[in-house]
DNA sequence: AAAATCAATAATATCTGATATTTTGACATT
DNA sequence: AATGTCAAAATATCAGATATTATTGATTTT
């Protein structure tokens, strides 16, 4: 969890954060120069850390034409919400039928958390939703961190950042639905119904679909 | 397909190689002056390209102590397995249902070349065993092929890749089980009957890795 | 002998600057 | 409008320099 320490691996953090905010607009040219002097890096370094997102879909690197970042699509939009159901599904199933004591404290205290910011949010409070979009991913990460596969939660990461870029470009929400579907997950993963659970996670995130999907018109 | 024009996708592509066939063993350091020299790149260059192994899991990089080929394990190959099937199975059965002519065509095609290879491994000929693997990929890609999702057609080549290290590593293969089992998935891939060609490659892949495991002692 | 200390060595992370090659954009020609 | 030409811009790659951090081996301390 504490990764920026040295340089490259900040500028790593930073431009994956630009990209995810959007302040780095889907399929712009990502230009050495003037990234040299926005991020404060050399161009070895700022390379590798292109290299790095290339690899993980969030920039395009074509050949002998520089870097570039990801487009989207309807489509690319599907396909990820898509695997991120199969995958969190997943690993909810199983974290739910691993979880001890410890899992369900922290699963309590992320949702916990995430709800206050949420009934926050429903009162008209819109200056912490960084803050809020922290808190949801902390509470969808406790629900399936005991699922024992770090190849899994590694995958799901890059996908629920994915999914994340796309709510953070068209920058609506959905409110009381939401709050409601992150509930009966909770009660679900809690009572150890792991068809439940899954059911209500797939809901949740396929609705986050539709929405963002209408709000890209 | 055709990616090693520049000197980084090829030193990139070379790694991944000796990684994947074992030259590169799990576990070892990988320093750069002798990489410098084996791989004929500059350091810029070589770190470009351990960066992106690093993204996708084939390298690791600790801070500060440079670049280590990944570990193996009984536990790491177990959820490699699990994922694969997971996403592989999802891939085939939206194949199935969207595939046309062409896909027949060429899963016709590729089952074709790996069953006439698999014939003469059987009957001794180990003298190609580099174009076994690539027919079997070939097979399994063709498969999966119109499941009409780049995100999950890119995740599935990881796991594919990871998973076939492990094979590598230990060097023994199954035969005349694994034959049959390629033979029904396509038959009921031919069929459209999604949830047998799923069934069929769950086995296939499970039993690979008991064959693996088991291997690995 | 085991543990702690510390200097010498090695290796990494980073930056600068140089070169060859390729792409891009402007301009001219057809 | 399509094509061809050429200079400017940008990328890919490399070598070499520096600062920082790790590792190693010798020396001292317990």
């Amino acid at each position: 969890m504490k990764l920026p320490n040295t340089v490259g691996n900040s500028v790593y953090e930073l431009l994956k954060r630009d990209i995810i905010r959007g302040r780095l607009a889907p399929g712009s040219k990502l230009k050495l120069d003037p990234l040299k002097a926005q991020y404060a890096a050399s161009i070895s370094t700022l390379r590798e850390s292109l290299n790095r997102l290339g690899s993980e879909g969030f920039v395009r690197a074509e050949e002998q034409r520089g870097f570039f970042v990801t487009e989207v699509s309807p489509d690319d939009l599907r396909e990820i919400a898509h695997l991120r159901v199969l995958l969190e599904c997943d690993a909810l199933r199983a974290s739910i039928a691993n979880g001890d004591t410890e899992w369900e404290g922290n699963l309590v205290a992320a949702h916990h958390k995430l709800q206050l910011m949420e009934k926050r949010l429903l009162e008209g409070d819109e200056s912490e939703k960084e803050l809020w979009k922290r808190y949801d991913w902390e509470f969808h990460l406790a629900l399936i961190q005991a699922c024992n596969s770090q190849n899994l939660l590694g995958l799901h990461t890059i996908l629920y950042e994915k999914y994340l870029r796309y709510q953070m470009l068209v920058l609506t929400y959905r409110g009381q639905e939401a709050v409601e579907e992150h509930r009966e997950m909770f009660e679900a993963a809690l009572a150890r119904d792991a068809e439940a659970a899954a059911r209500h996670l797939k809901i949740h995130v396929m609705c986050g679909l539709e929405h963002t999907l209408a709000a890209m018109h």
